[in-house]
DNA sequence: GATAATGCATCAATATCAGATACATTAAAC
DNA sequence: GTTTAATGTATCTGATATTGATGCATTATC
């Protein structure tokens, strides 16, 4: 299966920023959404601990976003939604000492995976949240 | 599970490189490499398609690196394994038409995702499999 | 013709992800 | 203070993706 979690934390993103006057809650975001409620307290406590967002517990509780649209860029939701997991995944098997190429895959690897995430992360600061709330229609 | 065919076909592709004057087969990859034949034949057989090694039938038979290292880029050996297989992965979910951000989504994700993956190739394209060579002890 | 290789289809084992459930914690409303 | 309604979190389950395993067709050399 695949990891969706940046695609549903966008959605969550701009809908908050849709509705920036009031706040929501993880039932109805799950109903918009099409998804359950716990999926998505899950990736909103995320949100909250990157202070993108932020959750209130209690009756009449929910969650708000919490900076402007125009603050938040794209690295910064896919940094917290992603948990430093990163795109590409590392094979990792024992080392064949009489082969020179898995001795050094490991390095070589990580080498080549650090720089997809740091080319990825630069490419996605250059988008805001509000960049993206331009698309939608009124 | 996480996809780790390009990690694969990268230390496949530098194994070949090492052994560029032999034919290697794939029962002595998998050993290298720690798994097993079949998945190498499967992750060759993309690479044979996009031209970056040659595979011969029969007996006698084998693979071996169809260009030089310093042609071939980790932008090639990418396209080659992912088969068009995105880094990151849309939710597809029903659209509920009073949201507007529902409504729009789809694209808003297809925008950021394909600008993922063009700034990721254009990342990888910078290196080449000579590149990866140079950090191999010999 | 025997042998040894890739190519490919299919099935099995395993890992991951999202959905479901339950419950603790918290804060407002009454 | 009790009730109510929200988040936070742990755990389990089901669905799905990925890799490993097996078998066999195809192919080419000896």
């Amino acid at each position: 299966m695949v990891d969706t979690r940046f695609s549903v934390s966008v959605q969550i993103m701009m809908t908050l920023a849709f509705h920036s006057d009031e706040l929501l809650n993880s039932d109805g975001l799950a109903k918009v959404l099409k998804t359950n409620p716990t999926f998505i307290r899950k990736l909103v406590s995320n949100l909250v601990e990157a202070r993108l967002v932020e959750s209130f517990r209690g009756k009449g509780g929910g969650i708000k976003i919490a900076q402007a649209p125009s603050d938040i860029t794209l690295k910064d939701i896919y940094i917290a939604s992603t948990e430093e997991k990163k795109l590409i995944s590392r094979h990792k098997k024992p080392v064949i000492k009489a082969c020179p190429i898995s001795c050094c895959i490991e390095n070589v690897l990580d080498e080549i995976l650090d720089g997809i995430e740091a080319s990825t992360k630069s490419s996605l600061a250059k988008k805001s949240l509000q960049d993206l709330m331009k698309k939608v229609s009124k």
